[in-house]
DNA sequence: GTCTATACGGCGATAGAC
DNA sequence: GTCTATCGCCGTATAGAC
């Protein structure tokens, strides 16, 4: 692997699991197995690293969720519910995901305006696919038309968020069902009337 | 006010907004009014103030909780309709909410253990309490018996410290009607089925 | 592009006078 | 309990040889 791939790489673990601050670019260098000063051959700073992360796990991002998304094959509740699941058992100890997470709530201040823009151009296009999948299940009968596409996409974002950054306080066999609990009351939530 | 409590409000206030790393002892003095070295008078390290702002939060947090839940006027749906209109709209801003979602989610490591256990408390207190008006809520005939307790609490619950830490992507207007959305595709999912 | 050496500043924390 | 002065450390970042 290229050294400014590895960096990437190691930052965005480090960022996502200790945070920005915590995060020392000597600790980067030594992931990295070169010396700090050498790292700002690639960058040159702090600042400059995080915001490659940031970028390119947006990138990633959208370009997982469109994977998932536009899958014809599968029902629309059935591909909601797959996502949902992998978010939810995958996301405990997923580096991208604890990033993704982390900065969309919490930003250190000289980088705030920097992320949140990209956050937004994010979260803009996340909700221009799923627009199109909501749509597509109230045309196919699985959701109920009566409630708008903001509601089913709110809900279900709310909850994603939830399930992947939730501590686990009750210990490993609470959070296992979390998952399947949850889905229930949301599809019951959504589910057209008359069914 | 006492110096000392006015330490314990403004470090909240801080390491709620900007995080413990980014919050430095001269934030604190400058914001207290007293010079740096004169926070030793009363706390011997940061690490020691953060717990007591940390012990502070979990008994106001559960006697909020308890003065919200116990109200034998009130129906449950109610109860639990205000208590997360309350979050998610005077959350923007809280310094108390700010401070109690992000410590349940992120740790300095020097004080991972510290306030893990301090949440794995409250948040099992929080359950006893829940359970208890989730069983009253079913009694009274207004959520779905068929639903496990487990499944009411994670289920609110994520959405609950969702639309309490959701920042605003979408601008203001968006954000007040969120609420109401999610409330409406949660009350429809434990509902009883034959209403 | 990588290294050794180093600058400079702010951090948490302490000494000791008042 | 509050202050001024200061310590020792580690942070980001740079200079300059190889």
């Amino acid at each position: 692997m290229e050294t400014k791939e590895s960096i990437i790489v190691e930052s965005r673990n480090f960022f996502g699991t200790f945070g920005y601050e915590a995060t020392s670019m000597s600790m980067i260098a030594e992931a990295v197995a070169i010396k700090k000063p050498s790292l700002y051959s690639h960058y040159k700073s702090k600042e400059d690293i995080f915001k490659d992360v940031l970028d390119k796990e947006m990138q990633d991002y959208i370009a997982h969720l469109k994977s998932v998304l536009n899958d014809n094959q599968k029902r629309v509740m059935e591909i909601l519910h797959d996502l949902m699941k992998t978010m939810s058992l995958d996301s405990t100890g997923d580096a991208s995901a604890d990033f993704y997470y982390r900065y969309a709530r919490y930003q250190p201040q000289e980088l705030k305006d920097y992320i949140m823009e990209r956050y937004t151009e994010s979260e803009n296009t996340a909700r221009v696919l799923f627009d199109d999948i909501i749509e597509r299940g109230k045309r196919e009968g699985e959701i109920d038309a009566e409630l708008s596409n903001a509601q089913i996409y709110s809900t279900y974002f709310l909850l994603l968020d939830g399930l992947a950054v939730t501590p686990d306080f009750y210990g490993k066999t609470y959070q296992e069902g979390e998952f399947d609990r949850v889905w229930e009351v949301f599809q019951r939530g959504i589910r057209p009337a008359s069914v």
